[in-house]
DNA sequence: CTGTTAGCGCTTTCAG
DNA sequence: CTGAAAGCGCTAACAG
């Protein structure tokens, strides 16, 4: 394709001037149609298409959202990515994709990197100090964050994890389990504290059960080496990090010929895709991962338009039970 | 943040012209070397940096690539797309992704849209016909193709899909199965024409055996919908078309009472994260999709630059034997 | 209703 | 070595 047609070009072809092309090409105002006519013929021999690059320079719009991940390979955040994406879509948005590789210095950077070259920003970054957030909040806005604590000015989607362990926590209680384990993931991550803090108040509900925590990673690996210590703790009931915490932890479980749900309990969070499939399947604290990509895209819309204000909005997790936890067998 | 500062703003600062503010940032020509540094201080305190979209413009470069997956839930896209990523971060470039949704139709204006805004596409589309393809490759380039068979001028990253059903097939054969059947996803895909080839290279070796071919999905639920077509069809050496078949299969067999792999086995395409986590663990042939990406993007890398010329490059799959596959109970 | 003009923020000849 | 000026492709006043 030689370098395509510019609205010079339309304009000559169809005798008018180029601020008349633009009207037409924008619907704007009233342009005589028999002219209308004649520069859309014109646009469409020349297959011609306004240059996005100057509309953008000259509107201060690019029509374009940055969304920034710490991971691509989680689950997770692919499932919200791709809410976002198909969400941002069919509002005639494009998406640019950051993913920091979990690499927390680099997060700053890129995030104003690619905000320069976009509208407004999704940031996913859970592992982030608060300071460091709030001193970035100024120059990314507009800004919309995922699973954060809320801050002044900024609104979030986030999930319930205080509201989603709880719910497992007594999902294993009501099946007898007295000793539990807690698999901590990354423990600065804003979602832990939360989640840590469902811990505190179970324990205050229930004086007769223990809960371990045991320090662990975010990934199969992780919780695959965590095998050992959950065996050694004596728990029977295991909540995971999340699931892919989980699914690591199930597969050596079974290795060191520990049986699921027969002799532990053990259950994750998140509900990604494959949690159903694992064996026995996984019970799990469901979150609506591409839904909350589509509302942090309607927010971001908001801002953007300025028109409704954006707020924050919170996805209580529903508890999905399935076959890996089951009664204690102590206790029967 | 005030409307960040130009480069007049800039200049103004340092008491200087535009031009020279640009030589210094963009490292250019030799520039004196105290007023370099006098260039500099003042773009540190109005903490200036150059307008992406105004070089952009001017440059005609977006520093930014496109990619175009049909999917962004299924699990080897989003490893592409996370391989392609990293790679082009590692190099300064940006990634502006579009899902299509398996809309086919949409895929087209899709990627030339997303082609106008950036510098290059990388494009995974491998339901779109040959014709379509053929039409858009002139429009799109620099372009390189994923998973597709190669075509003049343009560079490939492909997986050699027939090698990989090879070897699962000799697989199978080598465990005594004798009957097998084929779940074919996407009949009009690129990689299935291969496996059907693979397929018939089989049959050519083997004349003591007989392999169906069952119409089927590239999900999970329409592996779990084929299990009634599968038990009826007497085969005990299962290919699913992908992973996700494979799993959805696998789950539905349980259901349905069907043992794997004691009354038969089942082998995936992929091998995705989840493939060893599976229950059984799942036998299939290892695609390096985050690789596949990585080199897509060296090859985008190379086009862009014009230095060495992008050349295809096919991966070889790797056959994972797990726990999913195991000897044909009735040949014992 | 339409054309002329200026300018978005930057880079790059081209003189000096 | 540095500044003035033109221009990337488009839109938006502003006149007419």
């Amino acid at each position: 394709m030689a370098a395509s047609a510019t609205i010079l070009d339309v304009a000559k072809r169809a005798g008018v001037s180029p601020a008349t092309v633009s009207r037409v090409m924008n619907g704007n105002s009233t342009v005589d149609a028999s002219m209308a006519i004649r520069v859309k013929d014109a646009a469409r021999e020349l297959n011609y298409t306004a240059s996005p690059l100057a509309r953008s320079l000259v509107l201060r719009r690019t029509q374009t959202v940055a969304v920034v991940v710490p991971d691509l390979g989680n689950p997770t955040f692919q499932e919200i990515l791709r809410g976002i994406s198909r969400a941002a879509a069919h509002d005639g948005y494009h998406v640019l994709v950051a993913d920091s590789a979990e690499i927390i210095e680099e997060e700053r950077v890129l995030a104003i990197e690619a905000r320069r070259r976009t509208d407004g920003v999704i940031l996913c970054a859970p592992r982030m100090s608060e300071d460091e957030l709030n001193k970035l909040v100024g120059e990314l806005r507009p800004l919309v964050l995922i699973n954060r604590d809320p801050r002044e000015g900024t609104p979030i989607v986030a999930v319930d994890y205080r509201s989603g362990l709880i719910d497992l926590l007594e999902h294993l209680y009501k099946l007898g389990h007295r000793h539990l384990a807690y698999l901590a993931g990354i423990t600065r991550s804003a979602s832990n504290t939360q989640r840590l803090e469902a811990l505190h108040e179970f324990r205050q509900r229930h004086d007769d059960v223990l809960v371990d925590e045991i320090p662990c990673g975010v990934g199969f690996q992780e919780g695959a080496d965590a095998a050992e210590k959950v065996a050694d703790s004596g728990a029977t009931g295991i909540l995971a990090y999340n699931d892919l915490v989980a699914m690591g932890l199930l597969s050596s479980l079974e290795t060191h010929g520990i049986r699921v749900p027969q002799s532990v309990s053990v259950v994750g969070f998140d509900d990604i895709p494959f949690a159903p499939y694992t064996s026995p399947p996984l019970t799990t604290a469901s979150v609506p991962a591409a839904e909350v990509g589509e509302q942090a895209w309607m927010n971001m819309s908001k801002l953007l338009n300025q028109k409704a204000p954006a707020e924050s909005i919170y996805f209580r997790p529903v508890l999905k039970a399935r076959g890996s936890s089951a009664k204690n067998p102590e206790r029967n």
